[in-house]
RNA sequence: CGGGAUGUAGCGCAGUCUGGUAGCGCACUUGAAUGGGGUUCAAGGGGCCGGAGGUUCGAAUCCUCUCAUCCCGACCA
């Protein structure tokens, strides 16, 4: 039996390094006696030093690819797939192989610390859940097709968590009955499932993914705020320790309701969403909710005569700005939305863009869509092109631009004519005025009247004020000073931690591979040993992995008997962010090579000073990530 | 769910139109040379052509049905 020898000696050699001072010893045994091929094939050796924070390639489940398979499309999934560290087993469900895992855990790590600062407490709920809760909270309707569900043997209704809201609800309900014991923070870091419509772009958007979620219980509205706030302090944390750069954006808080919110966005160019940044101040808000700075009240212009004009064919505003030598800022177009059924008319400036959210919010409808030609001429009985608020029989909701408008232009709800020197109160009156509108480059900063900045994210956190809608839906009270009985605040906060990863590669990459930040790499250093057929090399080679592995470095040694190209190229690839190289340089001058893997530079450095200095790298480096 | 596309070896693809013994590159195995940016040569192994049914003497190829995957849209606490 192969293994027994194997063992054999492990156990022989391990247990007689027992008695010395590791480092020292291992000195001994690799420079002086023990052949560095026994060591080398020796796996259990160096696995019980190395409390598996550095590992061999040759030992490792890192299937490379040179090409790409089909399937992916962005650039994280592509780099992921190549770099060995996911393999996908059905649409949006993914294995993670051991060195996607070490980046997963690296953040999960830090959102432990960060939300145990924070004062949260961890714990681990199930993921299949009752029917019964959420037809409590009323969420078994509402949720739709991406809550898994199913029956077990008993044909009780169960489902695959996607969120833990009334798990954790109930769970508080039943335990936590005086204001004595709030505030009270909780989390856990677990495996959800939602079946998306369409999965895609791997972690980014998958049916499974890894995700740190926490809901806070608070006796006041003051307290909750408050814990929403320490939540912020502690999102940032956490982000900006991983290493990324990520923006705090205002965001609309959707179906779940409640009046603050917060995504986190994590700033790249391939990102889903585009958020709105201000150069000059901390102002980000997503799209849906980004406001701009009101245009100042114009002055006073004099009403003119409503007129009535041709406008043969000419149907898009851009049409008849031309036709009627008029600039898009001075006509109003006429949109006609479906909300939940129900047409509504829609005004906003000719340049303008309706931002639907923002009319779903302030319709409260829970559906909002625009009509087809077809529909807009049996709610209107004009064809669309030629609308107008002038006698319009449905429900008028005007943009806050348009009311500073005078002597506008609009449809005259007649095919081929326009109406101009229109004017609010006198020709029509809207039934209600908001901002509807989505945010532009063009204008300014809410806040600071700065200039806005549009540019794109990958949300990878998310934080709510939930208020009592789950406490009240599930009837979790407590008891408060006064005795009365009281729904908890809560609060929720969310982050998408397989995303984190795959974001953190969408934000730094290049051509060749990946360029992780160094807190959340899955080793922080890469040894390629570039010749494993000289013995001198080799040697010094497996000497400094002992060496980086009892000083703590975290460290994937390139053993494997391959080409240096070869090598260079899987490096690249993998993207840890120092690479150190032992080669010809060694015997020529005693030298190895330090190689940052986002930089271009490669710097020699003397055998002997190979640890110290790249522990003094790697400190430093970690030093621009700390708070 | 609507629109589009694709399923042939681990990965990337050709072959399908025009039916006739299943191919190429990479990866893998063995040997040799080579050894600082995916090296070279030689010899190998590996496929129920997504699945089912049909047409045919004969189907990867034609027909029907199905399943899966990807893209665009709708959707996204």
């Amino acid at each position: 039996m192969p293994a027994a020898t194997g063992w054999a000696l492990s156990s022989k050699k391990g247990s007689s390094t027992k008695k010395f001072p590791r480092t020292s010893c291992l000195k001994f045994l690799f420079m002086n006696w023990m052949p560095w091929r026994a060591i080398k094939n020796n796996f259990h050796f160096l696995y019980t030093l190395s409390k598996g924070l550095s590992m061999r390639f040759s030992q490792l489940l890192l299937p490379t690819l040179k090409e790409t398979p089909a399937e992916a499309e962005v650039v994280s999934h592509k780099l992921m797939l190549r770099a060995g560290f996911i393999r996908k087993l059905a649409s949006g469900i993914y294995c993670y192989l051991p060195l996607g895992l070490k980046s997963i855990r690296k953040v999960e790590q830090i959102v432990r610390e960060e939300m145990n600062n924070a004062g949260a407490q961890e714990l681990l709920l199930p993921m299949v859940q009752p029917a019964d809760l959420w037809q409590e909270s009323g969420r078994w309707h509402k949720y739709g097709a991406e809550l898994l569900r199913f029956t077990d043997r008993h044909q009780r209704e169960s489902c695959l968590g996607p969120t833990h809201e009334e798990v954790i609800t109930d769970l508080v309900r039943k335990n936590i009955h005086s204001y004595r014991s709030l505030p009270l923070n909780l989390y856990q870091i677990q495996t959800k499932f939602r079946d998306e419509i369409r999965p895609r772009f791997g972690l980014m958007r998958g049916r499974e993914f890894i995700m740190k979620d926490g809901y806070s219980f608070d006796a006041t509205e003051k307290g909750a705020e408050e814990t929403y706030e320490k939540m912020k302090y502690a999102y940032h944390r956490i982000f900006t320790r991983c290493g990324l750069s990520f923006r705090a954006v205002e965001a609309d808080s959707g179906t779940i309701g409640g009046s603050f919110s917060h995504e986190f966005m994590v700033l790249a160019a391939t990102g889903e969403d585009t958020i709105v940044i201000c150069k000059e101040c901390s102002y980000a808000a997503n799209m849906e909710k980004a406001r701009a700075m009101e245009t100042p009240a114009p002055q006073a212009e004099e009403e003119l005569p409503l007129t009535k004009v041709e406008t043969p064919g000419k149907r898009k505003v851009q049409a008849v700005c031309e036709f009627l030598a008029i600039s898009p800022a001075n006509l109003v177009k006429t949109l006609i939305y479906m909300a939940d059924g129900k047409p509504v008319a829609v005004l906003l400036r000719g340049d303008h863009e309706v931002q639907e959210v923002k009319l779903q919010n302030l319709l409260g409808a829970t559906e909002v869509r625009l009509t087809d030609d077809k529909e807009t001429f049996d709610s209107t009985g004009t064809p669309s092109g030629y609308l107008g608020p002038v006698g319009l029989s449905l429900p008028l909701v005007a943009d806050l631009e348009v009311t500073k408008m005078a002597n506008f232009t609009v449809g005259a709800n007649e095919k081929n004519f326009h109406l101009q020197n229109v004017n609010i109160g006198r020709d029509f009156t809207p039934a209600r005025t908001a901002d509807l509108r989505m945010v532009t480059k063009a204008d300014r900063c809410p806040v600071c009247g700065g200039q806005l900045e549009l540019t794109r994210g990958i949300e990878v956190g998310h934080i709510f004020k939930l208020g009592t809608t789950y406490s009240e839906a599930l009837k979790a009270t407590f008891l408060d000073d006064q005795g009365k009985e009281i729904p908890f605040v809560m609060g929720c906060y969310g982050i998408g931690v397989s995303r984190a990863v795959a974001a953190a590669i969408e934000q730094n990459h290049d051509k060749d591979g990946i360029i992780f930040p160094l807190p959340i790499a899955p080793f922080q250093v890469m040894l390629l040993n570039l010749s494993t057929q000289d013995e001198a090399i080799s040697k010094a080679a497996e000497s400094l992995y002992a060496d980086f592995t009892t000083n703590g470095i975290e460290v994937l040694f390139d053993d494997r008997d391959e080409r240096p190209g070869i090598k260079f190229k899987d490096a690249d690839l993998i993207g840890i962010p120092f690479r150190v190289m032992v080669g010809n340089n060694l015997t020529k001058e005693g030298k190895i090579e330090i190689r940052e893997r986002a930089g271009s530079r490669t710097t020699a450095v003397p055998f002997e000073e190979a640890t110290s200095r790249l522990k003094q790298m790697i400190e430093s480096a970690m030093k621009n990530c700390q708070l």
